[in-house]
DNA sequence: TTTATAAAGGACAAGTAACTCCTTTATAAT
DNA sequence: ATTATAAAGGAGTTACTTGTCCTTTATAAA
């Protein structure tokens, strides 16, 4: 469904957003440990998140990533998917044909619209802090 | 969303199960023309299709490819997509964890499993030839 | 100011999906 | 039987995704 850089980045985001502050940043060391990620690809991969201001970061000793408080409750799944995969999740056609919409459908199109459209909808007012809230005492379940 | 293998193979499926009939058998060229794909990779799909009884195939000069039409109505999308793309797309982790499940489910597993479930019960109700007989004068919408 | 530390960035390596080419096998017409 | 035809099958190549390694840059403590 999700390339793998889209899925570690979403596990580093809720991750992140979970165990830091401003005050209190962590390491890619500790993040890739415990998203169970291979190190160095995370490294790329915070580094789009902080390209794009989803995360913070603060080079040297003492540094490491963060996620404002204030900024934790405006990400929506949609962002880091976005970032990751682009829309092509949202706009592609089942039957991968490149022209395909309401007026020129494919065969599958309407029954596929519905599916994307729940995906889309879902991305879309899905807070990572709201699933971040719903599991604070269990965040091992990004690691296994 | 699917593999290009599997997107291939739909389209061939459609393609096929509209054109053809025992008597009236269509070649690797046409299939590959009428839904824009690469011939030699298309060969490749319409090997696996034929191994997977989806679709039958006859050697040699009036030979070519075609679905029985008994076989026509059995034929579910899920069918087609297991062979290539196997069952990852229903039982896959959103964010790409080995160990997820309603026990122990990651932060989007809930959220997740909707979506899913929604896309499971589409395929596996969805008969290639209900798609076939929407379609019967626009089929040019498989090669754009 | 020096030094240690940790992220940023560039270049490269491995793995996999997508795709091709060529030979072999089966079938039908002559 | 021979020949032409079209799928089957094996062995690659290409391209993209995933992942690594090493150097550079920024920051904080001493």
């Amino acid at each position: 469904m999700f390339s793998k850089s889209c899925e570690y980045g979403l596990r580093a985001v809720l991750y992140i957003g979970n165990k830091t502050s401003k005050k209190k940043k962590i390491s890619l060391t500790t993040i890739a440990s415990e998203i169970n990620s291979p190190p160095a690809f995370t490294a790329k991969i915070l580094q789009q998140l902080t390209k794009n201001n989803i995360v913070s970061s603060v080079k040297g000793p003492y540094g490491g990533f963060y996620i404002d408080e204030e900024n934790l409750n405006t990400i929506l799944l949609s962002d880091v998917v976005n970032i990751f995969d682009g829309n092509s999740i949202y706009t592609g056609c089942g039957l991968g044909l490149s022209k395909c919409d309401s007026k020129s459908p494919c065969p599958l199109h309407h029954k596929f619209i519905e599916i994307r459209a729940n995906l889309k909808e879902m991305l879309n007012i899905t807070l990572a802090e709201a699933l971040i809230n719903n599991t604070e005492r269990n965040l091992i379940w990004l690691k296994r």
